[in-house]
RNA sequence: GCCCUCGUAGUUCAACGGAUAGAAUAAAAGUUUCCUAAACUUUAGAUCUAGGUUCGAUUCCUAGCGAGGGUACCA
């Protein structure tokens, strides 16, 4: 809240003068619920600049605070705790400018301010999305709104790994089994369709691993020699050198697993503003690694890969190029990165969101750019998250334990389907608008659930447990805007007028109070690049306002003022869960 | 081996070093002639162990136990 500007102001001063300390900063917090007041002071830090009684400091302080801020109606003290009740006129004061202010708490984009880049997604071509990469779409969409809240200009991209032996894999196993299947002749989603034969060829080696095992070969052996693996190389050496039957076999596939991955980005609701592929990217970074050579920033082995010693930062040496001169993913990175910076002047912070796995390299590439010397290298942050793991622990394609994000998306929406008409209360809904509803509440179920937990840990799923509908879960904040809805269709007067004169119920209190602190959430989501801080602020506004609901008539109220009140709180509570809501990418329905 | 995360009710999640550790779910009981019961109201239930730092520790430090991840020419 502003006030608390003004307050920690008025604090300052009132500890001169009474007792003639400096405190440099003074630390806020909301009053228990037990505790009579809004705004708490912790007075014990204060112990440290002047000795007393924490007790009488504070009564002291409260004193004066009352007399000299017309914000204050009241307080009291308990221990070192000085708990400051503020004056309703005040809270109504903020409301009104709720009320006068076009969505509270989200700022209009600043052209001057300088511009974040988000990366997210990037993902392999050779395999369908799954719920890792359900969670890695959702964090990153969500920052980058959450960070265009805060004003700046974001980017959204993603990295597209569109080149690699492992690609090679699946063209190979296509062009011997594939019977020139495509996804229009199979009714296949492109990358499923790819995703086949890359598990294909891996069952062909399997079996030709066998097989030269039995034949006297030591596994070692046998894995590196398998045919199809040595013919899958083969291939590679073929793409590099630009063999026209190979790149435009890759160029086909490719295209069906873009088209693929497109329908399900659609289905999520998440959208990049461009792309990079790897296959433009590989080469980048070797000069560098060339110039950093010359700069003694890197030094090279007998054998030629060349290397940089981070040991005196407790970390190891970690290699930057290989023997044979080809690049390895940390070389490609720092090109990348440094690309980015020069075609974006106006860049400066980029964001990278990737699983937790890659903590390690994250924190090598980020320190190799500063000892470049690249200035913005303070400016990358690893959004590092936690795996989705399943009872039976990681997800593994090879031991079909993948939770298939088109599928799990369907049965969303199937359950909310299925209980949206067993509730039964959608008369005079089309067939459209009833499905539009049925995907807006399964999505929203599966992107609160996943986003509401704190990046950084990671998640248990239990596919045996279906994603919950009721308690904390997104359907039920959606349903607490709908009934909002519901209300403010049924007014029939005028609830713009300014409220001043009116003494406050506890719970309209509460719910302003929570109104108040969106935009401080907001700025708190972008710099913990925690969604979840969003997710859990709008639950609690939503179960605040849940039990005003049920216990104070709104439209019911005989008094006119009343009654206005609380239709524009009930509004302004709605616009909020609404504006939250978008920054998590969840829509938010009519009628429910 | 070394390095990095993480250990909170039966389960899934919260808690800038602050007051009696909050929710949800599962369990038990209740609320609908009243604005949508996908809701609300009660009850019962947890900080891995042992030390340390301090006015105060779930939070910081050390050791141990447990889970996950990384570990040099894969991305």
């Amino acid at each position: 809240m502003n006030f608390q500007k003004s307050l920690e102001k008025a604090v300052k001063k009132g500890m001169k003068t009474l007792f003639e300390v400096d405190i440099p900063s003074i630390e806020f917090q909301e009053t228990r619920k037990e505790f009579e007041g809004d705004l708490t002071i912790v007075v014990f830090p204060f112990l440290k600049f002047i000795k007393g009684n924490p007790f009488e400091i504070a009564t002291k302080l409260g004193n004066y605070l009352k007399e000299n801020l017309s914000e204050l109606s009241n307080f009291n003290v308990v221990k070192g705790f000085l708990n400051l009740t503020i004056s309703d006129e005040y809270y109504l004061q903020s409301l009104d400018v709720i009320n006068n202010t076009e969505n509270f708490g989200i700022e209009e984009i600043d052209k001057n301010e300088k511009s974040v880049m988000v990366e997210y997604s990037s993902p392999n071509t050779n395999k369908p999305l799954h719920l890792g990469h359900i969670r890695n779409n959702l964090l990153g969409y969500s920052v980058a709104e959450i960070i265009a809240a805060t004003g700046k200009k974001v980017y959204k991209t993603q990295i597209i790994n569109d080149r690699g032996i492992h690609i090679c894999k699946s063209m190979l196993a296509w062009e011997r089994y594939g019977n020139s299947e495509t996804p229009d002749s199979s009714g296949l989603k492109g990358d499923k369709l790819v995703g086949n034969y890359y598990v294909k060829f891996d069952e062909e080696y399997k079996k030709e691993i066998a097989s030269l095992i039995s034949n006297g070969a030591t596994e070692e052996e046998a894995k590196k020699n398998a045919p199809i693996l040595l013919e899958a190389q083969n291939m590679l050496l073929r793409w590099e050198s630009g063999d026209e039957k190979t790149v435009n076999l890759w160029k086909r596939m490719n295209q069906w697993v873009y088209d693929g991955f497109d329908k399900t980005y659609n289905e999520l609701g998440v959208n990049f503003d461009m792309n990079y592929y790897e296959s433009n990217t590989y080469l980048l970074g070797k000069n560098i690694v060339a110039d950093g050579l010359k700069k003694g920033i890197f030094y090279k082995k007998e054998d030629g890969s060349v290397w940089i010693d981070l040991t005196e930062e407790g970390l190891d040496e970690k290699i930057v190029l290989r023997a044979d001169g080809t690049a390895v993913y940390m070389t490609q990175d720092i090109g990348t990165a440094i690309q980015r910076f020069k075609e974006f002047p106006d860049l400066d912070t980029l964001v990278y969101t990737v699983g937790n796995e890659q903590d390690y390299h994250f924190k090598v590439l980020i320190l190799i750019l500063k000892k470049l010397g690249y200035i913005w290298a303070q400016h990358l942050y690893h959004l590092s998250y936690g795996m989705v793991d399943l009872p039976s622990g990681k997800m593994k394609s090879r031991e079909g334990t993948v939770v298939d994000a088109d599928e799990l998306i369907i049965e969303m929406i199937d359950t909310a389907r299925t209980i949206s008409q067993e509730l039964g209360k959608l008369e005079g809904y089309t067939i459209e608008e009833k499905e539009k509803l049925y995907k807006t509440i399964g999505l929203g179920a599966l992107k609160y659930y996943i986003l509401k937990v704190d990046p950084k840990k990671r998640i248990l799923f239990d596919p045996k447990e279906s994603i919950d509908f009721n308690g904390n879960t997104g359907p039920f904040i959606q349903y607490t805007y709908a009934r909002i809805q519901s209300i403010l269709r049924k007014v029939d007067f005028d609830y713009s007028e300014k409220i001043l004169n009116i003494s406050l119920h506890q719970k309209e209190k509460d719910l302003i109070k929570l109104l108040n602190y969106f935009p401080e959430n907001v700025d708190n989501a972008a710099k913990n690049l925690s969604p979840a801080l969003i997710a859990n602020y709008t639950y609690d506004l939503v179960k605040a306002y849940n039990t005003f609901y049920q216990s104070l008539p709104i439209l019911g109220c005989d008094n006119l003022q009343e009654k206005i009140l609380r239709t524009q709180i009930s509004n302004q509570v709605g616009n909020t869960i609404k504006n939250a809501f978008k920054l998590l990418g969840i829509d938010v329905p009519e009628r429910m």
